[in-house]
DNA sequence: AATGAATGAGAATTCATTCAT
DNA sequence: AATGAATGAATTCTCATTCAT
């Protein structure tokens, strides 16, 4: 009896309440809270229906618990990247999106703003609380951070750090609500990495001007 | 002190179908398809539940025709302003998005983003046409091809133009996208026009290098 | 102004209700009251949906004068032909039958028995009414006599005239409930005067025994 | 004193479609299909409304599970008496519709007919299915064969077996439907035993003519 | 603990009836 | 008188939730 039962028996009991959040958060993504039946959530987590009111009071519970599974794993020590003093403002900005962009990919994360976004009338307390504990913090206590280091160092020029940080937040979160939502209708395909790079490229130069320089338009 | 009666007996038959449908698109928009009821439509509507049955066959067939409303007024002459050979690409790509974001205020399509990503996967067909349709000539046909200009004329710096044009529609988005739904429960507020301006900050310049290093721009 | 507007104008008034009701019977008959549209009532008799309520109050007012208009006509003098003591049993049956199918078959009269069948239990007074004035007449004050007539004059073989005078007003209406319902299913084709004489065939002989008579079976 | 619990808990889950088809049964058979409410046939049936949607999809699945059901069991071996050589052709044909009477009666098949006359355009697939396995049958396989056996055995006196046939099954399906139907609004009441002897009585040997009359049918 | 049959509140839809034109 | 747009009560059907096994 080595591999049979992959893992029916055992580990159950304390597996259970995460697979659950994780069927039902799926089906949420995918068709929308109202949309979503919860049989449905229970033949994908491979349980009954009735398992699941063990476990959840109502679907609205359930949701709430979705949310909050996927808001609690905070991407390590953003905060860390801040207090190093060596590295310059935008390798600062370009570690920190990298960490929030491979917490993100890992972590179910990634289809949270679309979710959201749709549900957010419908449930404004958990539309606060994603704001207040996720784009909020990290807008307002690493991107702003980051860019006002950047410009206090002249390394940058911007003339509202605030809401440029809000732009490099929201391009970001378009990425991923993109890829979760309409680029499986976009016949033209679509390459989350080749985007990310374009983003980046657009974050740091903007159109740029070509290296060449010293041409006329400069002075406009 | 016109013609008083504020329009109870005329306009009925021919304005009913707009009204419906943009008391029902108001409705979608906000709470999402499953989750708003025929009667709330109506209601907001100014009209009893059996009326909206006089115009459309379903609540299925109510969101297409809303849909569709949205997808008709195309903007202006985006094209024509590709067209214009005297200006630089920079200037066109401005105009087109100013174009572009006075047109997504005044019709109401500014909220059709957002209804899209929800809806999605619950009408393939609608995300098809909305991507098919809007999405991608604008990006595709309009700001591909003015990036690629300006690359042509040495006006910009960018190495992938068509990933670069979706950045900008993303930005755009993203945008009306947060305006529609987020923002609301932001309570750090959100000035749609600030964020806009910041966001062409950043198209245009990135993050940018402070013009300090050598040039005349400087200490702005 | 010879044959124009066959009759739009002129009989209209008077004809009306006597138009709407027959749209009303034949779609009554067809459906069933219940799963009759008064829309396609109106349809049918060529009036707008509202025209009906100017002469009948309801759906059901309007069955309720669709049979009251069937029962009115009374076929001609049945019972003068009882009266009538010069011609055998036999001869007044077939006279009285013969009558009754040539009213049915030119007033509308032919589809009452089947919807009654359908309503009686939905409209139990015009169950009864349909019943009291038509079925029981016919069996009790016309068929029933002449049977007991034939066996008083020794020309008729039964012992129970009543009921027999039922079989035979049976086998006439299932006739006509055939005809105007299960007839158009049966792939075998439905010849209403081939099964009108071999019912006259059988009421009068029976399946009989082969003229050639004096055979064995006989003193059975 | 067998198994006390009038079996509230075993019995359920394979008797629960014949259950509910048979309230459904009863009650679109009184009030005819459109005007019963799947309310009262879950009520009839003790259950709960969701219930019957457990088993049938929809109204209409319950109709036609409803008809299927009655149209299955086929009455013993009709057959079966044909092949019997020993009995004259009367004798079968008696023995046949006794056991037509009989199965009718402790089958919920008598109702079959009238549901069927009712809702045959409404449903044109279950009125041809119903023609086509048991009116065709019974009247093609079974009574035109046995009239057409004593016409060759000189039993029978019949210029057409094969709607005689139709007379015969005529009288009988009468007798059903009126049981059914108005029979429950004749104030002289009804008594199928009484009308059955009499269409007996009538099928055998007509009106008959006396046994007195000296000889043949003489001068008529 | 787990299940899924049963339930009934709630939502979509139909249609008899009204009424302004 | 005639109409058909508008209405909402009534009906079908769905699905979150309960509960006996």
């Amino acid at each position: 009896m080595p591999t049979s039962p992959p893992d029916k028996p055992r580990r159950r009991k304390e597996a259970r309440p995460a697979e659950l959040v994780e069927a039902a958060f799926a089906l949420f993504l995918e068709k929308g809270f109202a949309a979503t039946r919860i049989e449905d959530v229970a033949a994908r987590a491979g349980v009954g229906k009735g398992t699941l009111y063990l476990y959840y009071q109502s679907k609205e519970q359930l949701l709430r618990a979705a949310v909050e599974q996927m808001l609690l794993p905070r991407f390590g020590d953003l905060a860390g990247v801040l207090e190093n003093d060596d590295i310059g403002a935008w390798d600062q900005l370009e570690l920190v999106l990298g960490k929030i962009w491979i917490h993100a990919s890992e972590s179910g994360l990634s289809g949270l703003p679309k979710l959201m976004f749709g549900e957010c009338h419908n449930f404004p307390e958990l539309a606060r609380s994603f704001v207040e504990r996720w784009i909020a913090p990290v807008q307002d206590q690493v991107l702003t951070r980051i860019l006002q280091r950047g410009v206090a160092r002249g390394e940058f020029s911007l003339s509202d750090p605030e809401y440029s940080a809000r732009c490099i937040a929201g391009g970001f979160v378009f990425l991923l609500v993109w890829g979760h939502s309409l680029a499986a209708f976009d016949s033209r395909g679509f390459d989350p990495e080749r985007q990310r790079r374009a983003w980046l490229e657009m974050i740091r130069g903007g159109l740029g001007e070509p290296p060449t320089a010293a041409s006329k338009d400069s002075h406009e």
